[in-house]
DNA sequence: TGTACATCAGTGAACGCGCGTTCACTGATGTAC
DNA sequence: TGTACATCAGTGAACGCGCGTTCACTGATGTAC
């Protein structure tokens, strides 16, 4: 049955919502379409009337997740007034064994980093393009915190590698080695503090 | 028809010699057991004789990955005549575009990382127990490099977070934003050497 | 505002396909004598 | 060492299954009058 205009664009942006939550936990093969609109409460047949295919879904799905990163980022320089402290609490954030045991709702990068390669053009593009602007973000939010001119940029890297590395590991070892798992975890958390000769620590 | 011994024996390394090379380059599920065998010069009817089954392989796969991974890194402590420089080399090689181009005989973590958690248990282990013998071998390495008695774990760990989730990263972003996939790689190389504000590299 | 009807969002059966796995068969191997 | 034959590694057709995608159909929506 036909359905109002306005609840059909509610359905399409469930079944966005549904694929990016599905798609973080199990990654972008590992979730079949009729799964996806079930978790929307849909059925399957009319998803193609919303959607070119998968791979465009999974895209629009992989965007999402990365404003929502973003967000959450970009709301760490808010939450201390914009100068320093808020950076420290986010890292802490994402480095918690609660942002490992969800993937649903975590970063794009922990969850699809060593996916993304496999996957279609589009779904490449807006990854970088996210990483991209994640970056940007992570520079913004650095220069804020520290006031001697620190080189934000090695920075911003530095710490990107470290906290995805290190969440995508301490994922991957969780199940059969948890003591390693938190070690990573914890101890990612200390190198973060060191960075650039404990500078940003003796700020926080 | 029945093969001698030797040959069933060689048979079967050459399956899990494909399967390592495939999997890394496309993923557990990316692969299918007719691509291996065909890849392995058999065909896939016999693949039951010699696995228990897909998983069983993939376990074993993984596991053969880790070993070249410290094999590789081992060599590193060795070819210095077990003092210094040949871990900068390592990092320098690890980080290359050509490991970056080359998944298929690259390093397992930055590899699988985002997909080893949605795999079976033995998988995992080896995984895991991968990692832990990866570190205890970095770790060996740094304490060898280093003649101040430095924090060895700490700077194992930062290494470890750092060039898994740089390589994983320059992947994703490769087919993309090349210039954004080269900087990270750049860059990581830079903040490896001032690990531990700069000792590794003063050493270097 | 009320009615007639074209539109089209959503349904569920069906499509071809490749997957992991099974199995009857083949024929060289390697053992028993 | 030579022969007879049981073994079993490898073959290729076939299995059920779930996938991404298509399509004829339904019936509420929303427009034309």
């Amino acid at each position: 049955m036909k359905v109002s205009r306005k609840q059909a664009a509610e359905n399409r942006a469930a079944i966005v919502d549904a694929a990016e939550r599905l798609f973080r936990e199990r990654g972008f093969e590992g979730v079949s379409i009729p799964e996806i609109t079930k978790a929307a409460g849909l059925t399957h047949g009319g998803f193609y009337k919303s959607f070119g295919s998968k791979n465009a879904l999974a895209a629009e799905a992989c965007e999402k997740s990365f404003e929502h990163a973003n967000e959450w980022l970009a709301s760490a320089k808010s939450a201390s007034g914009g100068r320093g402290g808020g950076l420290a609490e986010y890292f802490t954030n994402y480095l918690s064994t609660r942002h490992r045991d969800d993937s649903r709702g975590g970063c794009p990068m922990a969850a699809f980093a060593t996916d993304v390669h496999r996957q279609c053009d589009g779904v490449q593009e807006t990854f970088s393009l996210g990483v991209d602007r994640y970056l940007a973000n992570l520079e913004d939010n650095l220069s804020s915190q520290s006031d001697v001119s620190t080189p934000v940029q090695e920075e911003a890297i530095a710490a990107l590698t470290m906290i995805v590395g290190a969440m995508a590991l301490s994922r991957a070892t969780k199940g059969s080695n948890k003591r390693l798992s938190d070690r990573i975890l914890r101890q990612t958390k200390l190198n973060l503090e060191k960075l650039n000769c404990g500078a940003v620590s003796a700020r926080g």
